[in-house]
RNA sequence: GGGCGAUUAGCUCAGUUGGCUAGAGCAUCUCGUUUACACCGAGAGGGUCGGGGGUUCGAGUCCCUCAUCGCCCA
């Protein structure tokens, strides 16, 4: 494609279309291959790899994708240009649970249908559907944003490639014995029927009751109780009971607890005070009439005696255990290992307790629990323990009381604590390993401050719970021979190194683990194999990301050439479950770090500061952002916001798909199926909107003028090329002599060499907000403003018309390079009509240019070009400039009116100055009538005395024609104000012998200097005041 | 309960190793269509840098403490 199917330059429009833009040139870098990366040997280009964090195949993308693959694609892109053979590898993630869990609730929405009435093979079906209608959506959007992936790579985790890799790890763990089977106690969703990890629950405080009922004690001895009370949340779970607990030692843990209150109560401050002295008054109450029956149960506990659990015919123990906590309750506490994650940690202290389990997998009661109770759902099972409990008069209270209770994220049902068993990964070596990777450096975390999270949590090294009872995930290569020897299997697979087993004792069998090949049900004769059903977390395929998506196991070219990458770029919330993870399995399978740096970027939060979600109803779709604004505005104003230390806050707006006007999201609209506007007073439909009533209506977007910043500097980027495109019409490449240059000429080129360089050290150091605002102030604020200005009056001029447009071809030529990375598509557009004017360019000499900005070379900042006097003295004509121009302002000069001004300052300045005249009538209207030292204010002028660049300047502009004495004295006094107090403080600290004696000789210079200067602006000001009394 | 981070103009944010009278964008006010741009131009107003201590010649910046908010881990 070339540029002749863009608009002639004479008939561009003064709005940017983005849309165009966008539409042209994503296929126009697509089909000249510019996002594929090289494996050809003989490409000798030095390599920069990163690989996506593959977004989930649940839904659509949010702000979050659009910032996170935005910041990756800048980096890209600039990496690009700067020669590198770039892979940006791209791909999906199959995200087990979450995927399954939304497949299967619409089932069951749409259908009635249960993923048992579906049976596996038609549920996965209906997955895989899902995925490629989500994934289709999801690569449109990341398309449309610009981002330069390779797409020829294209992986998700779930496919033949990534399962190979699945595979491999899996029998290489199996057959190191890393892997094991155990039994743990798991969060159960009783409505998906599978394990789900910590972080996918959720907590929720609910209303709930605590009840409290007591157990006989078997046998009771003159002078013992006859009942031990406990006290429960979940009276259901006593069926589950193995054993009553009382503390080992409740005479020290009083006492400790006593001491611990009495430290807090002596560091509190008066109003916390009262509360806990009530609290330390409850304990020492609890040593008088609680103690000596806690010590008598702890020896009866020693003794072994037992309790009756009630509604069961069991008897369980009474046992000594710190769990329990002799300044709560009764001091005793119910025991039941297989449904309480702190009960179970008391059991496995206690092994002879056992363990039982209740439940059944759909959350109906079991096998574990007497006839009566078994297939009541836990909230019916409740209400009978509790009713016969009553009926035995051993309900002593019901308490209401506030409940934490742990949601499933995936089913939003109350998760039920379970003992199940479990696939494991030892984690003790393969943490250590990835612990340090980062503390040697060969992973380098930035920022720096999120290393300590992940060192933590590594060196935790809690084994690694694999499995997953789902269907659809990497089916564990794991098959099950309960009836075979192992001298069956011996035989069975005499001379194949791609099958081990290894014993389970507990269950009594072998299991196989098969390396790449599926074992038949019938591989070893007279025996039947069973395959395990449970899948593998995703997180284990993801974690092998880095190196799977280049073919491992296989040797291809891509894992040599790519592996290990450069970077990583992603969001703190996986730093533990995705970061590390890679790490030990990259060093474990590849011997090798994945990455050496790990860029950890800010979070999108709404006005709020809450994290963005659908479920929340604050969610901005990217898509309506590209709409609104254009895919360049959003990244623009993504980079703008990404810094450091700051999480990104982001006002959400609907807009009024009717008349534009935008609305406040609040919490109280945001979960609103319809919206009324405000100003039309029409309504428009919201993603709640369900009634065909409200799906009526048209759909009003979710916005954020944040964007506008964006969208504001690339209109002006357009207009401003259209100004510099039409003026170039006439252009002819030519070499630029230093002679020639103009003191505008040389600021412009001092400020390009340090923007570059500036820009460049940003984006490589990850400063993204500063790389932007960088750009933006220098494209707006001194390109825009003042060159582009400046050469209004230039161009007319022969004999300085072709310097201009040389210089100007190649500032804007430099300035599209530098900002295309953020803004790739208007930059694109304006390179092909660049081209069409000014196809050879540049300053000291015209060279060639590339067909694409995408490609184009990167610029260099030249060193010799940078002059710190030159932008000085720039600076000084245009503090000159912005005095005339306040004058002007403040007295009101109707600003068709040319005015006089006369400005007293050095010779240097003033032969620098004078030949700029032509600029202070383009840009201010103003024509000088003397310059130079000898210059006196005439008697109607307003003045302003500039210490720019160190010597006084005074600008005094002639008003007579409009001199509003009151105002000039009003502004004089103040400014007179402002100075005398400005001194004092100077003199001050000038004054100050410390001050003087030991702050660097450098800083009291400035000082004196500044000092000096600004009494020569008071003296000035006095003067004027003075003049304007008379 | 432990850890991390934040708190600067009405809003969203910058502010390098402590050192010019603390900056930008949006919003507000005044004026404006003169050679690209009203998604624009010129100018103006607006801040006890969350509170309180401390270190220092000097603190938005360093230390302590309190408050509020957010995230992570128990």
């Amino acid at each position: 494609m070339t540029a002749s199917s863009q608009t002639p330059i004479s008939d561009l429009p003064s709005q940017y279309d983005h849309a165009a833009a966008q539409a042209r040139w994503y296929p126009y870098w697509e089909s000249l291959g510019y996002f594929h990366a090289s494996t050809d040997p003989d490409d000798a280009r030095e390599t920069f790899t990163l690989v996506i964090p593959p977004p989930n195949v649940t839904g659509a993308l949010h702000l979050g994708h659009a910032l996170n693959n935005t910041l990756q694609d800048i980096l890209v892109r600039m990496k690009r240009m700067q020669g590198f053979n770039v892979l940006w590898m791209p791909g999906t993630d199959h995200a087990g649970i979450a995927t399954q869990a939304i497949v299967e609730r619409r089932l069951l929405e749409e259908e009635k249908l249960s993923r048992h009435d579906l049976g596996r093979e038609k549920l996965v079906q209906r997955i895989w559907t899902w995925k490629e209608q989500y994934e289709r959506r999801i690569l449109g959007q990341l398309k449309q944003m610009g981002f330069s992936c390779d797409w020829s790579r294209l992986r998700f985790t779930l496919d033949p490639v990534c399962a190979k890799a699945v595979r491999e790890t899996f029998f290489k763990l199996f057959k190191d014995h890393k892997i094991y089977r155990g039994k743990r106690l798991v969060n159960w969703d009783t409505f998906l029927q599978t394990a789900v990890s910590d972080d996918e629950v959720f907590h929720e405080t609910v209303q709930g009751h605590f009840w409290h009922y007591r157990y006989p004690v078997v046998g009771p001895q003159p002078g013992e109780p006859t009942h031990v009370t406990i006290a429960t949340t979940r009276p259901e779970t006593m069926l589950g009971d193995t054993a009553v607990a009382v503390h080992p030692d409740p005479a020290t843990a009083l006492a400790k607890t006593e001491a611990n209150l009495g430290e807090k109560l002596a560091a509190a401050t008066d109003k916390d005070r009262e509360p806990i002295a009530a609290q330390i008054e409850a304990v020492r109450a609890r040593r008088q009439t609680k103690l000596a029956e806690l010590e008598q149960l702890r020896d009866m506990a020693a003794a072994g005696r037992m309790l009756e659990l009630p509604l069961t015919g069991r008897q369980i123990p009474l046992i000594a255990d710190p769990w329990a906590k002799p300044e709560l309750g009764s001091g005793c506490v119910k025991i039941t290992p297989a449904h309480d994650a702190n009960d179970y940690e008391v059991g496995q202290r206690h092994p002879e307790i056992g363990a039982i389990n209740i439940l059944n997998p759909d959350g109906t009661l079991g096998e574990g629990v007497p006839e009566k109770y078994r297939g009541l759902t836990v909230k019916k099972a409740r209400r009978a323990v509790v009713d016969d409990l009553e009926a035995a008069g051993l309900l002593v209270e019901i308490e209401d009381r506030e409940i934490d209770l742990a949601h499933s994220d995936r089913s939003k049902t109350p998760i039920e604590p379970y003992l199940a068993d479990q696939w494991f990964v030892k984690m003790d070596q393969l943490a250590q390993s990835a612990m340090d990777a980062v503390a040697d450096g060969r992973v380098q975390i930035i920022p720096p401050r999120y290393a300590k999270g992940y060192q933590d949590w590594l060196g935790e090294k809690r084994d690694w719970p694999i499995g997953r009872q789902l269907w659809w995930g990497h089916q564990i290569p794991i098959w099950h021979a309960p009836t075979a020897t192992e001298a069956d299997l011996r035989k069975a697979f005499a001379g194949r190194t791609d099958v081990v087993w290894q014993r389970d004792e507990e269950k009594d069998e072998w299991l196989l683990c098969a390396e790449q090949e599926d074992l038949a049900a019938d591989a070893v004769a007279g025996h039947t194999l069973t395959r395990e059903e449970d899948v593998l977390d995703t997180w284990f395929s993801s974690a092998l990301w880095p190196y799977s998506t280049l073919g491992w196991p296989e040797k291809t070219a891509e894992l040599a050439r790519f592996y290990p990458t450069d970077v990583l770029i992603t969001s703190r919330d996986i730093i533990t479950l995705w970061v590390a993870r890679m790490v030990l399995s990259g060093l474990y399978n590849m011997g090798e770090v994945p990455f050496s740096k790990v860029y950890i970027h800010p979070k999108i939060l709404d006005a709020y500061g809450e994290t963005m979600s659908k479920s929340k109803g604050n969610g901005v779709d990217p898509l309506d952002v590209i709409d609104k604004f254009g895919a360049d505005a959003l990244r623009f104003g993504i980079a703008h916001l990404t810094t450091e230390t700051q999480d990104v806050k982001m006002p959400v707006e609907f807009e009024c798909p009717y008349c534009d006007t935008r609305i406040k999201q609040t919490k109280k609209n945001r979960t609103l199926p319809r919206v009324p506007c405000p100003q039309c007073g029409k309504s428009f439909s919201t993603q709640w909107a369900e009634s065909d009533d409200d799906k009526a209506l048209p759909r009003g977007a979710a916005v954020s003028e944040q964007f506008e910043l964006g969208r504001n500097f690339c209109n002006k980027l357009w207009n401003a090329s259209r100004f510099a495109l039409m003026n170039l019409a006439d252009f002819e490449p030519g070499p630029v002599s230093e002679q020639g240059l103009t003191i505008e000429d040389r600021w412009l080129l001092s400020r390009l060499s340090t923007v570059t360089e500036q820009v460049t050290v940003a984006l490589e150091s990850f400063h993204y907000a500063d790389a932007a605002r960088t750009l933006y102030h220098f494209a707006w604020d001194e390109f825009c403003s003042f060159y582009l200005e400046m050469t209004k009056a230039r161009f007319g001029v022969s004999s300085e018309r072709v310097l201009v447009q040389r210089v100007l071809a190649h500032a804007l030529d430099i300035l599209l390079r530098l900002l295309h990375p953020m803004i790739p598509y208007l930059t694109e557009e304006v390179w092909h009509l660049l081209a069409t004017v000014a196809p050879q360019r540049g300053v000291p000499a015209p060279c060639p240019t590339a067909e694409s900005v995408c490609i184009a070379p990167w610029p260099k900042a030249d060193p010799t070009h940078q002059d710190k006097l030159i932008e000085k003295q720039f600076a000084q004509f245009q503090a000159v400039l912005g005095a005339i121009r306040e004058i002007r302002t403040r007295q009101n000069v109707p600003p068709k009116e040319s005015i006089p001004f006369s400005v007293r300052c050095d010779q240097a300045t003033a032969s620098r100055l004078e030949p700029m005249q032509a600029y202070f009538t383009q840009m201010a209207r103003a024509q000088a009538t003397a310059w130079g030292p000898k210059v006196t204010a005439g008697a109607q002028v307003a003045s302003v005395t500039l210490t720019e660049g160190g010597l006084p300047i005074e600008v005094h502009v002639d008003i007579s024609a409009y001199i509003d004495v009151k105002v000039e004295q009003a502004r004089l006094v103040k400014q007179r104000d402002d100075l005398i107090r400005h001194i004092g403080n100077m003199e001050k600290k000038l004054g100050n012998e410390n001050f003087v004696s030991r702050a660097p000789a450098a800083v009291v210079q400035q000082q004196r200097d500044k000092l000096a200067e600004v009494q020569g602006q008071l003296v000035s000001v006095e003067a004027a005041l003075a003049k304007l009394a008379k």
